[in-house]
DNA sequence: CCGCAGTACTTTGAAATGTCAATTGATGTG
DNA sequence: CACATCAATTGACATTTCAAAGTACTGCGG
């Protein structure tokens, strides 16, 4: 994505992970306290298996979020995911686009929104 | 995207208007004063052009931005784009991100980086 | 006047990305 | 045992984004 123009900006860089669809939903969830897979793809509304499993890696491996897998006693493992101090940090970006939502977007038109 | 299981959460539909690709790039470029196109275009580092009309038209219809059209004397118009007061509010969301990644993104890996 | 550069886009087709539905394999419940 | 739930995985499909080229117009140098 050519990060070179800006000198390698973290802010651009953080832009980067934040704008990846249902990531900041899923951190959103996951402030709310740790949840399962399932669970947590109830929570932020519609995200489906393939695209969550990939979105919990990439946020495992830049350690926002942490997989811990109870092994309740044989195989079966449910998974428990929950925010990293570094994802729990993220509390004050969505708190400012909570703040800026309540302020601003209240009345607006959606697009996205069911036409038929 | 099924907005309906929260209840018509305003955080929730922010999320996903920030979330899309360059969206926050093109406000942050804009909160450094108002641009003209190709150097808007510049600004957010690598978005094409059509992306980014794209973009601008959806943020115009939301009135995060305003589009003005300078008619210089004849046809030719040079169009500047700008930050509404609701998009400039947009200014502490960016605050918040900045914060963090300066604190928890300044030395993680990037997984888009150059592999081979 | 002619071509080159710059303005703001639009068009094209291909590539990347995201989504859906079905499925897997284990476990617990009726 | 059939069935539902859990945590994914798979492969087809749809959407989104991409780079490059083209359009239409102006201003500048030669």
């Amino acid at each position: 994505m050519s990060t070179a123009h800006t000198g390698f900006c973290p802010v651009y860089r953080a832009i980067g992970v934040l704008q990846e669809k249902w990531v900041l939903h899923i951190v959103r969830a996951l402030l709310d306290g740790e949840k399962g897979f399932n669970e947590l793809a109830r929570a932020v509304g519609g995200c489906n298996s393939a695209t969550l499993t990939q979105r919990l890696e990439h946020l495992e491996a830049l350690a926002l979020i942490a997989k811990r897998t109870e092994d309740t006693q044989g195989k079966l493992a449910r998974s428990v995911y929950s925010l990293t101090p570094a994802g729990r940090e993220l509390q004050g970006v969505i708190d400012a686009i909570g703040t800026w939502a309540r302020e601003h977007l209240s009345e607006t038109p959606v697009e996205g929104a069911p036409t038929a």
